[in-house]
DNA sequence: CCGACAACCTGTGAGC
DNA sequence: TGCTCACAGGTTGTCG
């Protein structure tokens, strides 16, 4: 479901109605996502004040207090299929509701997951250090990324530029859906070997990236399937995609059909003629 | 370091 | 209707 921006629209939902409320207690209904939900959470999360909400890459960082006084951040990844949004804690769980996060207001955040790709761990010390978020890259939307840093990572790439712009090594947040659209938007194909992607080049792919992902956010995400936001309202950028979901249709430029092909066992879709090696 | 590929897991839709 | 298969928004680990 949610790359950068599914998750960014989530955090602005979800950061007013947690940030300086207390956490009654949480509740774990299944530990086995991406790796096992820490034993001992239930306890640390009891009682603990949440002081704010944050995001790096596609990872939610709840930055908590914990009821003696302990720092400590609330790690939370939704994978390919999760969903994070506030329930009335009284609303019984489904079948995939792994996680409630139950608020002195009566409310709960509630993580539905059936795939399991996602992620809820406990980090002490600097969230940052840890290694799952020590290593990604830039993030996009800030001045730690632009043409001349994209064109850095690239140059010792041969394979090709849809790999490495999806590579949160190289910029995080980048999913499927904002890959295949920002590189249409720079007229570039999607197969071309990242180390030939020009300068010139890789400041549009920057600036168009920055864009659909800006764009995406302020449209509230997009909506595949059972998305939806944290106030249950559905994003609406699918219906501005340009190529992706859209092979065999018509290009919304030129008029000639979006083709599909599979790189890195993801479908990647682009346009013959307005996209150029 | 880089790249190719499998793995994790469930649901859905297409095709037969 | 029901079966099988491919595929879906992500990331990590392994192997060459």
């Amino acid at each position: 479901m949610p790359e950068l921006p599914e998750v960014e629209t989530t955090r602005r939902g979800l950061a007013p109605l947690v940030e300086q409320r207390r956490i009654l207690r949480a509740v774990v209904r299944h530990r086995g996502l991406r790796q096992p939900v820490p034993h001992g959470l239930e306890r640390r999360l009891a009682g603990a004040h949440v002081r704010a909400l944050s995001r790096r890459g596609k990872y939610l960082l709840f930055d908590c207090e914990t009821a003696d006084r302990e720092a400590g951040t609330l790690l939370v990844h939704l994978g390919m299929s999760g969903r994070l949004w506030l329930v009335d804690a009284r609303i019984p769980p489904e079948k995939h509701d792994h996680f409630d996060l139950v608020f002195d207001s009566g409310r709960a955040i509630r993580l539905r997951d059936p795939r399991r790709f996602g992620l809820v761990l406990w980090l002490k010390g600097d969230p940052l250090a840890h290694p799952l978020l020590a290593s990604i890259g830039p993030e996009p939307l800030t001045a730690d990324f632009d043409g001349a840093v994209l064109h850095r990572a690239t140059r010792s790439r041969g394979a090709a530029i849809k790999l490495a712009i999806m590579d949160g090594h190289v910029v995080a947040g980048v999913g499927n859906i904002y890959a295949n659209e920002a590189l249409f938007r720079a007229g570039i194909d999607p197969r071309t070997p990242a180390q030939r992607v020009s300068r010139a080049r890789c400041d549009a792919l920057a600036r168009e990236i920055r864009a659909v992902l800006g764009e995406a956010i302020e449209a509230g995400g997009s909506s595949l399937r059972d998305y939806v936001g944290s106030d249950g309202m559905a994003g609406h950028f699918q219906n501005r995609f340009f190529v992706y979901g859209r092979g065999g249709e018509p290009c919304m430029r030129c008029g000639t059909a979006i083709r599909e092909l599979r790189q890195g066992q993801r479908a990647s879709c682009y346009c013959p003629r307005c996209q150029k090696r």
